[in-house]
Order: C-alpha cells, then sequence, then structure tokens
DNA sequence: GTATGTTTCGAACGATCGTTCGAATTTGAA
DNA sequence: TTCAAATTCGAACGATCGTTCGAAACATAC
C-alpha cells in the first residue's frame, strides 16, 4: 500500500450537494465497486479497475469517498444495511405474530437466511453480487474488515442469537454464540461459492452450481441443516440425536 | 501484478541438489510464507515481506520457487499433504477396525476434523498457521486457486463423500455432496477466525477465542453440530426433527 | 591449488499501486 | 451574463510490487 493514508480511516469526505450529476457517478462508482471487489477482493482489486468499470476517473473516486478504504466501507453499508433490515424486519414479523413464546427454530434461521437469496431492491442481479461482496467481509485482511465486521453484523447477531436463545431454553447463551458463528459459516461458504468440487472420476464441468443457490430447495437444505446443528451442538448431550 | 509471469504456472526450476545449506532455506521460506500468507493473504503479502521473515532475499526465493505464486502452491503443498494424509489414515482405520458396515456418523466427521485441530509434525505451531493457510484458500481470487483447492481437497472429499453415504443411505449422493459442502464451511469458517462478535452490550474484550478452538470441548461442539446438520439436511423429509 | 556447479545476494527494471494536485468543465444562483 | 461552488479529469508523485540479472560466496570433486 503506497502512501501512508495516514492510517485513521480518512474521514471520508462527504460532498455536500447530494443529488444532481454528482450522486449520479457517486452511485455508478458504487455499482462498479461492488462487482469489482467481489470478483477480486480488497487488495486485488485496484482503484483504477473500479473507476473503469465505472466509466469514471481515479480522482472522482477519492472525491466522492476519499480513499479505497472509505469506499470499500460504502460499498458494504449499501449492501448490507437493507439486507440486515430485511432480517429484522422478518424476525420481528415472526414474534408480533406468535404472541406466545415458542417461536420454531427453522423460522428464526428461515429469518435470517431468505433475505440473502431474495434479490433486494436496489437493481436486480444485485444479490448476485451482493453475496461476493458480503463473503469477501469474511475472507479479506482483518485489519481492514474487522471493525466493519461487528459495525454491520454485530446488532443484528445479537438480535438473532437472543431469540435463538428462546428458542432452545436448554442451551447457554455461549453455546447458541458458538453454533450461531458455525451456521454464519455454513452460510458464507455457501453463498461465496468455494466449493469443494469432490472431483468424482467422470463429470468434470460441474462447478456451476453456485447459480443453483437461487433455488428454492438449495436454500430448505440450508435451513434444515443449520436448525438441526443448532439443536444438536454439545446440548446437554446430544441435542438431536 | 507487475510483469505478465507468463500467465502458466511459472514451471518451479526445481533445484538438484536435495538436501544442504540450500534445502535449509527452501525450509525457511516455506516456513516464513506460511506464516505471511495467513496473515495477509496472497495478494497482500509481499514477495519481499516473505524473504525478509524468512530471513533471505528475493532472489532466493525466486531461485528456489520461480514465482510467487508457485511459492503459495508449494506452501499449500506441504500444509494440506499431511493433513489430509491423516484425514484418510484415520477413515481407514475406522472401517476396518468396524468390518460391519456401519460406521457411526460421528466418527466420520470426527476422522475429517481432528487433524486440524491437532498438531502435525513439522513444528509445534504449525497447526495455527496452517488453519489460517487452509482458510485462505477459500477466501483468494478464485483464478489463482481453484485449480489448487480441486488437486489438494478433491480426492480426500470425493472419499469422505463416499463414507459419508455409507452411513447415511437413506440419502442422495447428491444431498451428501451438498451437506459436506456446508460441513466445509463451518471448517472454514472456524478456523479463519472470522467470528461475527455478537456485540453483547458489556465485554468489548473478547474476541480471543479463536485460541479456544484447541480446546476439547469445541471440536466437540463443532462434530455434534456438523453430523446433526448432515442428518437433517432435507432427507426424506426432516431427517432429525 | 583449479575447475565446476550450486546457492545467495544487491541492485535494478518495468509495471502498477493509492493518492494528490491543478486545471478544466459543469452546475446553480445572483 | 457573471461568479462561485461542485464536480471531473489527466498527469504526475512516491512507494511498492514481482521478477530478472550478474556478480559474489560457498561447496565439492579433481
Amino acid at each position: 500500500m503506497p502512501q501512508r493514508a495516514d492510517q485513521r480511516l480518512a474521514l471520508a469526505r462527504i460532498p455536500p450537494n447530494e443529488r444532481g450529476r454528482g450522486a449520479e457517478t457517486r452511485e455508478r462508482l458504487l455499482d462498479a465497486a461492488e462487482r469489482v471487489f467481489a470478483e477480486r477482493g480488497f487488495e486485488g482489486a485496484s482503484m483504477r479497475a473500479v473507476t473503469q468499470a465505472a466509466g469514471a476517473s481515479v480522482s472522482a473516486a477519492n472525491y466522492h469517498f476519499g480513499s479505497k478504504q472509505a469506499l470499500l466501507r460504502a460499498t458494504l453499508l449499501r449492501c448490507v444495511g437493507p439486507l440486515n433490515e430485511r432480517r429484522l424486519a422478518r424476525l420481528d414479523a415472526l414474534e408480533v405474530a406468535a404472541g406466545g413464546r415458542p417461536l420454531e427454530l427453522e423460522t428464526i434461521v428461515e429469518a435470517f437466511l431468505r433475505p440473502v437469496v431474495e434479490a433486494h431492491a436496489s437493481s436486480a442481479d444485485a444479490t448476485a453480487r451482493f453475496r461476493q461482496v458480503a463473503a469477501r467481509l469474511y475472507s479479506d485482511p482483518p485489519d481492514v474488515v474487522a471493525a466493519m465486521k461487528r459495525e454491520l453484523f454485530g446488532p443484528v447477531a445479537a438480535r438473532f442469537v437472543t431469540a435463538l436463545c428462546a428458542a432452545l431454553p436448554e442451551k447457554t447463551r455461549e453455546q447458541i454464540e458458538l453454533g450461531f458463528q458455525f451456521s454464519v459459516g455454513v452460510m458464507v461458504h455457501v453463498i461465496s461459492g468455494h466449493l469443494v468440487t469432490v472431483a468424482d472420476p467422470e463429470d468434470e464441468a460441474r462447478e456451476g452450481w453456485t447459480s443453483r443457490l437461487s433455488d428454492e430447495s438449495v436454500l430448505q437444505q440450508i435451513i434444515a441443516y443449520v436448525a438441526a446443528g443448532l439443536r444438536a451442538a454439545a446440548g446437554p448431550r446430544g441435542g438431536a440425536r
């Protein structure tokens, strides 16, 4: 990384004019950043690649965001914010619908997972790009994204862990937190498309099942897997054996 | 990436003298590469950082390995090879011990997971470093490591999927492959230390539970979680509901 | 000793990186 | 129109990147 960037987060110079021509290229930059960061990661993506994909100049990007890190931050915020709102809205709706305590485990898991596969507002293929961006959050250098992770996902994670605690009263909160981590791992691994490729003798040309994530059946399988795992993970002794 | 590197894998010029002073710095370079690649990722780690950590020169690294990609490849091979041998040895031992068919699911999962947490031959803290390197395999730019992934993990994955099929005869191989992907996701996420940090009001200063992975109890919880998930994932209708 | 081949290193090359700067261009109000 | 602010751009800066090259340092056999 050339030129110190002064360590602190560059304090994103926010241009005053919110709409107009400026805001338009601002969003074109965010779109391109979403795409390029997703494909090449933070270190792998260059400012020039992003701005070129956006049809803008490097200086324009730095004018709007202040630094590469701040651009990543803005990109993530725009992606993840609406997603988390959906998750919380779903969970809230579930809880009010069932005035009575017991909330079925699978429905909580679904509230957490389904918003990921659903297309979200901004654009049609935004989902596909978001998947990779979110996955990158868990694979880029810790010093870059550690704080962002806590900021973006901390509150919603706490909210869901609490809901899970209510649904699994026989487990400690610590156990559930651990199980929640496992579940996030499943989600991240699937949406990032990092499959293992089982290397079955014949059929080389699979590889293409990330597209199948949008399939309802795969979502159902993830929900079933995660819910069973949460129920089981070292409970008082074998939750669902 | 400056200077083309000629696209093909640089064909690692293997020095003829296998032992002697040469082989020693060769291994010091691999140790350092393990550490630095783990900490900063492939793109984030510089050749100079690696060689400096190894107390060698950049030219020495290129003399022994030929290119940065080839160095990563050699590093992964040295890490993952012994690990996979352990996994397969464990699975083999299990199968001969139980001449009768039914192999308990948990023991298969354990055969896959325990070698990761165990220290392996080369050095004491090699495990800690390996964890991150293996995790990087699932987080670095696809074009760099896609082939390596299949080469390194493909056969052992196929072997384990087959064993799982025998232990879960009521499921299709496709279902089990998917569940196996989920399980790899759990493992990768945990060993890479990308926790979500639940952001509970008080206690800011946790974060340090990656060290707890070596705890036997966490391993047990992962095994329980994964086994239950595999049993459940959209079976003939709810495996462990 | 010389001769041969292996190994290491410092220096340099060309390329690309993130960022900055000053001059254009555009926008919106006076 | 005129002026000031907002916005974009091209060019350049300094740093760092992966890689290459030629000369030293080292080992081993004659």
